[in-house]
DNA sequence: GATGAATGAGAGTTCATTCAT
DNA sequence: CATGAATGAACTCTCATTCAT
């Protein structure tokens, strides 16, 4: 579907899209190491050059498709977060919104994963990497201000609720974990645990 | 060190080690997608022919890579743990062991965390991926027997502990995180806090 | 000839008569254990990458280029042969279209020659290596009903008509042996003396 | 076995010969485009060091081998041939001699023709490659001057001769035809009708 | 915008050969 | 004599990218 705007030709959607969806597939299957353009233009089902409409080169691809995907982890992980609630049950709130984006969207969250570990991460965030986590942050400062948390350095903190749910995704879709209702109700309990005064 | 026997010039366990190191560096400074067997060579002082005396192929040679960083880790990890300690001073132990490693070892830790977040750790372990932390795993499962734990399941329970201590190290070497003597501290406190009963 | 569609480049029909021309070539000059994608490449004008824009690989390049040369060689062989013609002036024919042929494609009868001696037309043929011959072997066949040629296995006449024919090509591109119109004719003559009745 | 003559140490003869039955048994399962000393000492259960003690070099190595095949069909040929025997009687015992051996030593006899149809019997035989059949050229020569034998070229009827013996017997290996003893005795009578005045 | 033929560079791997033992 | 570790060149093939259409 191609879309006009206002005199503007835009870019088809979809195919951009699909070379994402594509990109994300293959490195989930063979990894940084065996992908290549070629592989997913057939996968995208369009051709090789066609991604050099949509993109400049591989090294843009990729960056614009991690923050494409950081983008949808980050909304999804703070929908619904109002103010007015308390500091506790905004932490269960993010926490679920975090375990259920995981659980649902394997692709994109072990290409995440797999991205973030690589050293590709260092040529998207030349400064800061975690900035995806920034409501988190200053939810947990105000927690500590509310004496609610412990008075520990923030980021050891913050760690210690995220660190735990990607790595038990990752077990998850190893299938030596299992994501039921008491599973996902401990986690959070425990990590509240972690971290309370 | 070489070993020679009559009529035969020995394989160098130099030059094994000289391939590893090189492939760890590289693997941390320009990742999968980078990596080749010719550049490995190079940063090893070796010729590319050179490799396949030690390894099959590629896939070979990062696997028995893989294994040997993984076994470094777990005996570091587990040095000095008598079972007549009790269950918390274990915990304490391998904690600070653990974390003394990551941050004391740089290339192998990062390379272990790159690896395991990539699709070629199915090809290393087709059953089980957990073996590395087998003791741990025990030591948790001992906890709860005693009640000094909470009855939750034991993946969760060891993951709680162990997913923050690398997620750290990673801030760590991000200049993102300091691990200062109370951090370290409040790490393995706060952990505690989060498993125990 | 290059032939363009609506936003496509088609392929171009010299490129592949050119790897095919430059493979035999090669193949004459220097043999099987010489002869390299590179080298055919170089002899060819194109690039390496380009030969794989036309064969799937190596063995489906030589195994095309031995398909069309055969097929070359089947259609000078029996051009002209009309049914009504007698046996014996068909043989006649035959005989000089096929001795003809040879001496005049010095490369492709050499390839096609070295190609067949080699454990490489085992892929080719996986069931019948005759079908070439389909023709002379009906034309035999007819001429043994007529009891003008001896009634003996039709593959054995088969073969005492076109071995000499190939085994003297050879000896003539060696230049021990001359093609003249007597020793045609002598040929041909000895030929039908060996498989008359 | 090693053995020892007059001071002299002499290189086993064994393993000279394991080298050649190795090259001969790999070059007709995979032909000189895949064939390697490597591959060539593992067969031979040799080391490749070795097969440079015994040759310069690889294409010595083959030179030599194809040497000592032809001498082998050579003296099979020719063997039992008295002079006192009439011209046709000695013709009919070297066709059999030549079918018994092709049928006999199958790796000899297709390695030797896959060589012959290669380019590196050039460098084999710089000036003359029949000398192998010299006496079935002086037989024929004879036959010639008896009146015996057609008034043709002599190397038109050495070929009418030998070169169906060949191709029958890579027909029979392909298992297309049968060497049964009343096509061998066919075939020798057919070749004789193809010379005989 | 979209195509896919075309490319030279470089990928992983094997090569013939050497030489210290 | 025999070994097999070691090598750099060369192998087959794929790469990211370009560009005429």
């Amino acid at each position: 579907m191609i879309i006009y705007y206002s005199g503007m030709r835009y870019k088809d959607k979809n195919k951009n899209e699909a070379i994402f969806q594509a990109t994300i597939q293959l490195l989930n299957e063979i990894g940084f190491s065996e992908i290549s353009m070629s592989k997913i233009a057939k996968r995208a089902q369009v051709s090789p050059g066609t991604i050099y409409v949509y993109f400049e080169n591989k090294e843009d691809m990729l960056r614009k498709l991690f923050l494409n995907v950081e983008q949808k982890i980050s909304s999804s992980m703070f929908q619904g977060l109002h103010h007015p609630l308390p500091v506790k049950a905004r932490f269960e709130l993010v926490m679920s919104n975090f375990i259920e984006f995981t659980i649902n969207h394997k692709d994109e969250f072990l290409f995440f994963e797999q991205f973030c570990n690589s050293p590709l991460i260092d040529n998207v965030y030349p400064v800061d990497s975690n900035s995806m986590f920034e409501p988190l942050y200053k939810l947990i400062e105000e927690g500590k201000e509310q004496k609610l948390l412990k008075d520990y350095d923030t980021m050891l903190l913050l760690v210690l609720i995220y660190a735990p749910v990607t790595e038990l995704a990752k077990q998850y879709f190893r299938e030596e974990f299992e994501f039921n209702d008491k599973n996902v109700k401990d986690l959070i309990q425990a990590s509240w645990d972690a971290i309370r005064a």
